[in-house]
RNA sequence: GGCGAGUUAGCCAAGUGGUAAGGCAGAGGUCUGCAAAACCUCCACCGCGGGUUCGAAUCCCGCACUCGCCUCCA
């Protein structure tokens, strides 16, 4: 498998060290989902996990939910209701949503709140290490304790500020000694989540919660970091200056993964914009197939324009392609090497299903294994397939984390 | 400022060195009392300029333009 590296900008070969492959892919802030711009970056990681798995290498994929988080407080104030309640129920939709696309369960779910202990453990470890500093309650990550802060990003710590300064962010916040500092730990404004900490009663700052949960289930080194693209600055840069300076194990992640952002009516699809596609409203109107299909026309790094007709188009094709497709015994067959080819050139998806589509037109049974890879079901029966996609874990109900939130309000 | 994606017919789009898939729209035809549907046929100087090659949409160099992302965000 060789995928592209953001961090170098070249494509990289992945495999080349012992045990399995450690991949955590950057999840949801679960307060509006899940539109088709998740769905986007969640199925190319389910076929890049298929396509791993059917070569028999062994994967252990992580993917978090950030459920403690300002917008998601902001939003259950507006919406009445608490923020662990709203996060549980928005975290639920998202499961059934990707369970309806025929999405494979992670096979780590773990959500913010729930790491907090280890969250104070590695704030701690960064303080004490001299790369972090308390100022007002607040504990700040120091961007100068590390030589490369922008090496991910690509952004002189000049074109940072600028860019922040651009974007109506705070570079002269009096508590912070650099403009790039970020928070680890934040004290809690009345009404807000809290849990007891060193620092005071307070809650994680972004960034953080991620470097906590992917060194806490996969260790120093993982060997891809996934998610959409728009992470690239400041989350995916901090989280390396994070795990780097606790562990001293650098490339933090040997492969970083980055999936291109979807646009819909002329703007990026995004929640604080309101122009929303959701997964379950497409459901009502088209299969899952239809929708996998759309998704996986485009390579997962190209940005595109959402646009009605293309899923319609989708589903044609995806109708021809049901119709001419002889029924299969057993699970006969695997994938053909052109399959397997174009997944592993950089999961080549649109070439994968070109392949898929002669296969089915010339009657070759190993159409049903290649469909399996790409999670189609093509017109299969409710089977052992699609049951599959129920192993979504609930990540909510393990007691033995230790969470202290008080009652918040 | 950086990074990324892209530029192929009216539109969408495949193509990964051997004289351009497919879909939509359009035109003509078969069929039909008429129409629809279905089926058949037709419709491309591959952004510009160099280079490599027997041969380039495809590789190399340069240029132009479009779009996206960059401390809310997958």
């Amino acid at each position: 498998m060789r995928l592209h590296n953001t961090e170098t900008g070249a494509v990289q070969p992945l495999e080349g060290r012992d045990g399995p492959i450690r991949i955590y892919v950057c999840g949801i802030t679960p307060y509006d989902t899940t539109h088709l711009g998740h769905a986007f970056t969640y199925v190319a990681f389910d076929v890049l996990v298929r396509a791993l798995r059917a070569k028999a290498i062994k994967v252990r994929y992580v993917q978090n939910v950030t459920d403690v988080d300002d917008d998601i407080i902001r939003r259950a104030r507006e919406l009445n209701t608490t923020w662990d309640r709203l996060a549980t129920k928005e975290t639920a939709l998202f499961e059934a949503d990707l369970a309806a696309l025929n999405v494979h369960a992670p096979d780590v779910f773990p959500r913010a709140s729930q790491t907090i202990p280890r969250i104070i453990e590695l704030v701690s470890k960064l303080e004490a290490q001299g790369h972090a500093y308390r100022s007002d309650g607040n504990v700040y990550f120091r961007v100068d304790s590390v030589t490369d802060y922008g090496r991910l990003s690509r952004l002189s710590r000049e074109a940072m500020v600028k860019v922040s300064g651009e974007r109506g962010a705070d570079p002269a916040d009096p508590r912070k000694r650099d403009p790039l500092d970020f928070v680890l730990w934040q004290r809690s404004a009345p009404g807000e989540p809290l849990w007891a900490s060193p620092w005071g009663e307070g809650r994680p700052g972004w960034h953080i919660e991620c470097s906590a949960m992917a060194l806490q289930h996969l260790g120093d080194q993982i060997d891809i970091h996934g998610g959409g693209s728009d992470l690239i600055f400041p989350h995916h840069e901090s989280e390396i200056a994070q795990s780097e300076s606790a562990t001293g194990v650098r490339p933090f992640a040997r492969i970083w993964a980055h999936v291109g952002m979807l646009r819909y009516r002329g703007e990026k699809m995004s929640k604080s914009l309101r122009n929303l596609v959701l997964v379950r409203d497409l459901l009502q109107r088209y299969d899952s197939d239809s929708i996998r299909v759309l998704l996986l026309r485009h390579h997962y790094r190209e940005p595109w324009a959402y646009e009605e007709e293309q899923l319609q188009d989708a589903q044609e094709w995806t109708r021809a392609l049901q119709q001419r497709s002889k029924p299969v015994n057993a699970e006969e067959g695997a994938p053909p090497p052109a399959v397997r080819e174009a997944l592993e050139d950089d999961l080549d998806t649109p070439r994968a299903l070109d392949v898929l589509r002669q296969l089915v037109e010339g009657g070759d049974a190993r159409w049903r294994a290649t469909a399996d890879l790409l999670g189609l079901g093509l017109g299969k029966a409710s089977s052992s397939e699609m049951g599959k996609t129920l192993g979504w874990p609930a990540p909510f109900h393990d007691p033995s984390n230790d969470r202290r939130v008080r009652p918040a309000r």
